[in-house]
Parts: C-alpha cells; sequence; structure tokens
DNA sequence: AATACGACTGCAAACGTTTGCGAACACGTT
DNA sequence: AACGTGTTCGCAAACGTTTGCAGTCGTATT
C-alpha cells in the first residue's frame, strides 16, 4: 500500500537527480549518459512505474482518447462496431471510451459535452433515434474534433462509413428470384427511416430487373418478430401466390417463418424467407435463416481507419460504403434437400 | 475554427481579471462580488465553456473514470452488464473505460497497465478464459484502486458479484418436476468450470429432493448449439423414457429442440426443455424457450454500487449474489395447449 | 487619527510530464 | 592563456485547474 503510483518525482528523488534526466532518461534522449540511464531505468522497471497518461494529455493537449457512442450496447451489430473501433484503436495505441445514448437525445447531448470535457481526439458515432440535428456533435467538430458517423448519420456532408443497404437488398432479393421465386414480398420499415427506404429501393430494383411484378402492396410496414406474427397469416391469405419472404431484419423474417411452419408451409420448398443483419439468431431458427451479413466489425475498423487518417490532419468529408455479403442458410437453401 | 477549446484563463484575459477570479465565479464562492460572478458565468456561457476534465484528474489525482474489462463484447450478458455499470456511473457523473481482452490473457494485462496509466478510480473486470492468476489486477488494488469483479472471478477474497447459478439450476429443474417430468437429463459445460459446475449441482439437488433417480450418465458435456445437434439423437435414443432436457445455455437448448422436433417429438408435451441465460434468441425460437434470466443489467449495477461504496473508502471484500429468475416460455408451458 | 473589519481580488504553488535553454565541466587546439 | 567543442545535466515554463494566503481597498468604529 505505497497508496500513490510512482512518478518521475520520486525516481529522481531516489536516485538524486532531476526529473528531466529522469525524463530523458527513459526516453533514450542522446543527452543522457550511459551509467545514468541505466540506473534510471532499472530502477523505473524495479518499481514498476507507468507514466502518468493525464499528465501527458494536458501537456501535449491531446488525450490519446477516442470516443464512441452507440444508441445501444446490447445490439450485436452495435458491439461488433466498437470491436471493430476497438481493434484498431488497441493498434495505435488508443485507449476507446464507449458511450450509450439508450437512444434519448438528451443524454446524447449530455455525453458529447463530456467527451468535450474529456479532450477526446476523435469520435465514431451513430445518433439516437430521436436525434434530428447533430449540432452538439458538430459543436466537437468545430472545435477541430474530427468525427465520423456510422449507420444513423446525419445528412449533411460530413465522414461516414455506411452499409451498403441497397445492394444487399438487391443481391438478397436477386437470390430469391434466382431460386425460382416469382412473387416475393417485403417487410420493411417505416420509409421515413433512410436505411428502410434503401431497403425498399434494393428489393424494388431486383424484382423490376428480373421483369416480376411488384406492388405498392407488396410492401408491407412489419419491422419486429411481433409484428411478423401478427401479420404473417394475413400475407398467406391474401396473396396464394406468394413464394418469398424477404424481411427487413432477421427477427422479423424469424417470426414470419414460425407463422409460415404453424400453417404448413414448407420453407425453402414452398416459401422462401431471407432476413438481414446475419444476427447470431438467423443460425440457430428452424430453419436457419439466410440473411445479409452486416459486417459490424469491418464497419467498425473502416470508421477507425477513417478517424485516424482525419486525426492525422487530413480533413475531409468522405463515404465510406462497406458491401454486403449474402449468408445462404436453410430458408433459401435447395441444395439441401 | 477558434482551434483550441476555451479555458479559464482565456476568459480571464477577456475580462481583465485573474483566473483564480474567475475560477471561483463559477462554482460561486461567495468571496466574489455579484457583478463580477455574473460577467464570468455569462460569459462563460456564452463561449460555452467546459472545465477541462484531464486537469482536474491531474490536480484532483483522480480521473472520475472507472474501467471495465470484459472478455468479449458481443455477447448479450457482458454488453448488459456493462449497459448496468455505466448506468449507474452516468448518474455519480463518473466516465467509463471499456475495454475487451478478447480471451487473451496477454492483451488483458497490457490493457490493465493502460488502466493504471490513466489512473482509473476503480475497475470493473471479468476474467478471459486464459486467466488463472489476477495478479496483474492485484498490482492497481495494491496501489489503491477497488475492483469488483463478476462473472469470471479469482479464487481469493475480493470483492465480487456473482449470479447464483445454482438456485437458477435448481429452480428450472425443479420447475420441470413439477410439471411431470421423471427423466430429466443435463447438457452441462466440463465440470472444471465454476459456473458449470454450480449449475450441474443444482440439477442434480433438484433431482435428489425430488427423489428422482440421477446417474452421473445423466450428465453430459455438451454445450454449444452444434453439440447438441450431434448428440441430441443419440439421447433419445439410449434415454427412451426421456422427458426433459436442462441446458447449460440457451443455444444449447435450442440445438436440442430442433433435433428433437425432427425426430418427432413434441415439445413441451413429450419432452421439455430449458436453457440459461436467457438471450434473444430464446424468445424467438420454435417453440420459445423456457430459461434463467441471467440479469446483466442487475449485476452490472450491484458491481458498479458495489465499487462506488469501496472507492468511498470503506474497503472490504464483499460477495454480492445475484437471484436466478425464471423465464416461462413454450418449452414448458403447459397451460397453451 | 488610528484601528479594525469586511468585501473583494490576485499570487503562487501544486498535480506529472516534456523540452528549450543555459550551465558546468573536461577536454583538446591554437 | 584564451578559445572552441562535446558531454552531461538542471532550471523553469508550460498544459488547465483549484485553493491557501496575502494584499488592497473602502467604510465604520473608537
Amino acid at each position: 500500500m505505497s497508496h500513490h503510483p510512482i512518478t518521475i518525482k520520486d525516481i529522481a528523488r531516489i536516485l538524486n537527480c532531476s526529473v528531466s534526466t529522469v525524463s530523458r532518461a527513459l526516453k533514450d534522449h542522446p543527452d543522457i549518459s550511459k551509467a545514468t540511464k541505466k540506473s534510471v531505468q532499472d530502477l523505473a522497471r524495479e518499481l514498476n512505474y507507468r507514466p502518468n497518461e493525464i499528465a501527458l494529455s494536458l501537456k501535449n493537449r491531446k488525450s490519446k482518447i477516442i470516443g464512441i457512442m452507440v444508441p445501444k450496447l446490447v445490439h450485436h451489430f452495435f458491439s461488433s462496431v466498437i470491436e471493430g473501433v476497438e481493434n484498431i484503436a488497441y493498434e495505435k495505441g488508443y485507449q476507446v471510451m464507449i458511450y450509450h445514448s439508450d437512444e434519448l437525445l438528451e443524454r446524447e447531448i449530455q455525453l458529447s459535452q463530456s467527451f468535450m470535457s474529456y479532450r477526446v481526439d476523435g469520435l465514431v458515432v451513430s445518433m439516437s433515434k430521436e436525434t434530428q440535428d447533430a449540432s452538439h456533435f458538430e459543436k466537437l467538430s468545430q472545435l477541430g474534433i474530427p468525427i465520423v458517423y456510422f449507420d444513423r448519420v446525419p445528412d449533411f456532408s460530413c465522414n461516414k462509413v455506411l452499409f451498403d443497404d441497397y445492394q444487399g437488398a438487391y443481391d438478397a432479393v436477386s437470390h430469391m428470384i434466382g431460386l425460382g421465386c416469382k412473387k416475393i414480398i417485403h417487410y420493411g420499415m417505416s420509409s421515413a427511416m433512410d436505411i428502410g427506404k434503401k431497403r425498399i429501393k434494393g428489393y424494388v430494383d431486383a424484382m423490376k430487373d428480373h421483369d416480376l411484378y411488384v406492388d405498392d402492396d407488396f410492401i408491407i410496414e412489419c419491422d419486429s418478430y411481433e409484428k411478423a406474427l401478427i401479420t404473417t397469416p394475413d400475407m398467406i391469405n391474401k396473396f396464394p401466390d406468394l413464394d418469398g419472404i424477404f424481411a427487413v431484419n432477421d427477427l422479423t423474417a424469424i417470426g414470419a417463418m414460425k407463422q409460415l411452419i404453424k400453417m404448413g408451409k414448407r420453407i425453402p420448398e414452398d416459401i422462401k424467407v431471407m432476413g438481414f443483419s446475419n444476427e447470431i439468431s438467423s443460425s440457430i431458427s428452424t430453419p436457419t435463416l439466410s440473411t445479409v451479413d452486416q459486417q459490424g466489425l469491418v464497419m467498425g475498423e473502416e470508421a477507425a481507419q477513417l478517424l485516424f487518417e482525419n486525426m492525422d490532419g487530413i480533413k475531409r468529408a468522405q463515404t465510406i460504403t462497406v458491401n454486403a455479403d449474402l449468408v445462404i442458410r436453410e430458408s433459401t437453401d435447395m441444395e439441401g434437400l
């Protein structure tokens, strides 16, 4: 219980020299004699000296901390993005300060000020659902703190890392069509959401490009497990020739499958189903679900890379799009039959 | 682009007074005249002044940061614990620095030194699988940094927050027995794992307390979705009178259910199944899975509370046990039939 | 007129570190 | 003897903030 961590001053006092000598000896400065260096370095090791990063931050006016704010931690996608960011940060010797806004604008604002107080060197952000206006983040930006937004991004020009929702949806639907689907409906989000809109467009374009009929009726606002449980029986009745469902996320698709099976439909023989995201659940549902992998880890890594570039002075507003990857499982696998 | 965040010095310069006056004015010190206070506070607001937490940390020798280290972020349990910790920290005006060791001892050691460098005021830790020896954490402890371990804890006396695995298993099995099960087997982890051992004991005791026969054969080392897919058909054949499976985690239980259904067994009529953890997947499986809720959020909150108590000087080695809660769903629900 | 007091403000040190600058010294060279 | 050159080191300032202490007024009390 030497209660306080040891400092450069302690070493100087013990060795009866000045702090500047210790400081220079520790970083192998040529001005210091071999003998002094050795004694300092030995003692530092023995005492398990660690530089006080806080003092360094103050001196250097940079914290070597990057902040990351997500709406929720307990989302597979967000936590994988964080892991991606952290991996890159770890390589570069940066620390990561993680906040979750809990989807609350007010908390988001408060936390962004906390980031300012801690003088983070950069920020990776996905905005809360409530957030329309990113001015609390832009305040940091004006102070020279670079920001990279991902997933839920503001609409002005800035650094963004986005998933290619359009391509993902287009590919998924094309895959289903390639397996013989003629009538695919889409369970989507409210088209107010940007992401929802892109996935709808991917769905519609894929249908049209393959000369399949598509109607506004085919697009149903249904974006949760529970809603899918309710909606699906109606759809079966409404569309007797239905042979495919493309859902905006995995849980919705899984809810749909549950009802399809209950109603005696065979998957994938009668109806093929695809989800979106590749969450854990999609790999253990019955049947296992084909889906679009959202590559959170890659997005996190890309976001961190872009951020570090911006921290090195190159300021620009760049948009990186991460490509979609299909994961084919039982719900569209005609080979396993 | 006033490139640097504004400081107390800037305000002093503009108002042509000393920094100490500004400092005192901002915290409403009685020595300062009303007029001065007003001008300082007004200007601070106008300039959007935020105190530099780094300077404060250095001065106060406390960072107002608590560190949290988990093996993996992309685990529902761990991310909910983190949310719990963060909620409490947020209330108290503390920030949270989150690291994941990626289950690697070496990274864990490096990150623990980084915690030391940042002079975190306290630590919440769940150890990596590789970690046998917590001496790298204890080094911090000796420096006066309080630590609370949770879930994967060391075996010496220290602050711990544990889930009541025994009670959870006991309750789950008792619930199944109450529904009429006579022959329940357990899919468990290697009994090398502490958690696995406790759940096994809960299972065995529940069986014995209800006068049911239980044999070593009934306990199968099977703790993943994939293993359950392979193991389950064998078990059906080996135990024709099998009427219950209690699995050590949800995914294992879901794998088992998949095979049971494929083999024509009805759940819960013929065989009842329970999992452990209450992950998302358990609520969307077919059938939905009864399970033991692991209350990550509560554990995180308890851990943070305990940590803050220790940071307030009360040093002790306390163990908090969080109670298990059953979540009953279709896989054991006899009413819904 | 001398004293005391209250109200207000500034100085300076401290937290741990880095770094420009100058000091001290030992040489060798003219 | 004067000078130059290296080598090795320490002083002090700076990063932004808080705070004990001392200082400067003006006013009221003797």
